[in-house]
DNA sequence: AATAAAAATTTGCGCGCGTAAATTTATTAT
DNA sequence: ATAATAAATTTACGCGCGCAAATTTTTATT
């Protein structure tokens, strides 16, 4: 309480009864100390509330306890979901893990690994933009810090990568669609941003020709990152036209399904498998508001924990590593069905 | 490209031809250099990719670029809207935004607050968890970091308040639907996180009482920040059992009324303005989903540029005061009413 | 009690920069 | 051209800690 003001380690170790470079070690890995002295440390912080510079610790520490995780989209609420949970399982590592979101811009992704950089990293977890990410400055980022990439893939980059395995997600709903009704087409994006979307597409084609069903991709208009109001025009459009081919539509990801689901509602075709519904609805992710769509969706949901831990588990073991993995490693969770009311 | 990798300012300012005072000047502001001077700087920087060691450069400095950005829940689209708008005018602003999620946790909360006090940031903008918050744990840190609370308000806290008027929400609302059919009952949780929901409810008790109405406060069951689940575990149970005192409900908040209307939907309540509907919801917030929801949703819209905005400038200036402000502001910005299809 | 092993200490250097005072050089005004 | 001003330089110190090597003290083993 009314104690003088600890101003360095210095001091700190003096009113300890301990040396400098002891307390250094305490705070480096406080079980390379023996008990006794661990305890009296901790006494003497609890009393005096001292914490080590963090700039002067990592300005001659190797490595840092710094952290990035990098996302494309933040209000994207799948990213803010995983994303809340990787940045919880780092601080509980001892991690300070430091999120940014590069809405959707190459020119703010690009600033963000800039810094970052900077920062010097024990290692940064990159869901790249996509398309838009700037390839050679991730190449040449992930060449200066270890990075594992998830969510998006980009071939050769990144010391590991860590996603969801696109094809599970399509060959489940499109397999339970065809033996529940009639095969979906499949609504997307014309222009997807995420990589993840063109392997959905293919899995679809894949999976309808194994099925032994012509494949039908609707393409809809549109750019960015405003999925929902993309997917809503879009629908809104091709039902208007009754340009759609079958009474059964798998969309893309959740966030288009919200918007198709919209213009349904406003154009008041009852979707779902009940009595007096006229269109099937599914999609891909299950979107932390999946449950709460009218109606609810039906989708292949995300392992979010096995995504989240994975990789973060799989960036510790890069850095005790010591930053390079010796081949590239892909980890791919399989995706989970969940049947809603949509379909 | 061929160059030999810059290892510290001395060695730049050698290849430079300049001495490294002149270019620690210039890396503390550009101008403070004679322009030729700062040509051939940047030239240089260019040539060599050269950039400071930003722990060497925040050791000494009294004032770091760091600025620490604290929300109480990420995965709320809300949050990660405002947090995206603030993150994005820090980063122009030259400065080194640090995004943190409570995750609806007191412990975490102060975790971060105290991770950020060692960091020595210029200024933090804190949106507290609110009831959860640990006022005296807030309280010392704020007499220790610059802090502009935004969002949520804790008497006294912070050197100033950027918020929402949460009256100007609640008064729209209910005036706007007592002029249009039957005055609204209130829907809200039962032990609200956040000072905005009791604000919410007084206002509205308030403007009920001033248009000679009876109040009519529906608490429903939960914790926490699933506000759909509880939204519609709650608008379940109260349209089952036909305790709905009005055929009008304005929610607390956005998240509540996906859930409700999620509920509706189940029960094929047929909500909204038009011809066959029995029920009219509105809300308060302009959440990112309110429009896409099933009837899109009738709402008081935060101005989230202004609280954006505003929060950041309100920032800068008490950074440029030093820290103080001489007296603790409260800026409230007032809502637009946005109908929709659902009220 | 003697010995080995582990822990702590002392000593001393280095990290990459900020910053202040005194001095020199370059630019502008008269 | 001379003086006045602005810009750049030199010199020197400090920040708070990591880290390594050599030494001393404490703890564990037989």
């Amino acid at each position: 309480m009314g104690h003088k003001k600890i101003r360095n380690m210095e001091e700190f170790a003096a009113v300890s009864g301990l040396s400098r470079p002891t307390v250094s070690k305490y705070f480096n890995d406080p079980d390379s100390v023996r008990s006794s002295t661990r305890e009296r440390i901790e006494t003497a912080i609890e009393k005096y509330d001292y914490r080590p510079n963090i700039f002067a610790i990592n300005q001659n520490r190797k490595l840092t306890k710094n952290i990035g995780i990098v996302v494309p989209y933040l209000a994207d609420p799948f990213f803010a979901e995983i994303a809340r949970k990787i940045q919880k399982r780092c601080f509980e590592a001892g991690f300070w893990p430091m999120l940014f979101s590069a809405h959707g811009e190459q020119q703010l992704e690009n600033d963000i690994l800039d810094g970052l950089r900077g920062l010097r990293p024990a290692g940064v977890l990159l869901a790249p933009l996509g398309r838009a990410s700037d390839r050679a400055e991730i190449e040449k980022f992930t060449r200066d810090v270890p990075t594992v990439l998830f969510d998006s893939n980009i071939e050769g980059i990144g010391e590991a990568f860590v996603g969801s395995d696109n094809f599970s997600f399509v060959s489940q709903t499109v397999e339970y669609l065809t033996r529940s009704g009639e095969p979906p087409s499949f609504f997307e994006m014309q222009t997807p941003a995420n990589p993840n979307a063109n392997k959905r597409r293919l899995a679809y084609i894949s999976m309808m020709e194994r099925l032994g069903h012509e494949p039908n991709v609707i393409k809809v208009k549109g750019e960015g990152w405003e999925f929902e109001r993309i997917g809503r025009d879009g629908a809104l459009k091709i039902l208007q036209e009754r340009a759609l081919p079958t009474d059964t539509v798998l969309c893309s990801n959740d966030r288009l399904a919200i918007g198709f689901l919209s213009a349904c509602y406003e154009l008041e075709i009852r979707v779902g498998r009940k009595e007096g519904c006229s269109l099937r609805v599914a999609s891909n992710d299950d979107h932390p508001f999946a449950k709460f769509t009218s109606p609810s969706l039906t989708t292949a949901a995300h392992d979010y924990d096995s995504v989240a831990n994975g990789s973060v588990e799989t960036l510790f073991e890069l850095i005790e590593s010591g930053g390079r993995f010796s081949k590239r490693t892909e980890t791919l969770y399989p995706a989970k069905l969940v049947l809603r009311a949509s379909a």
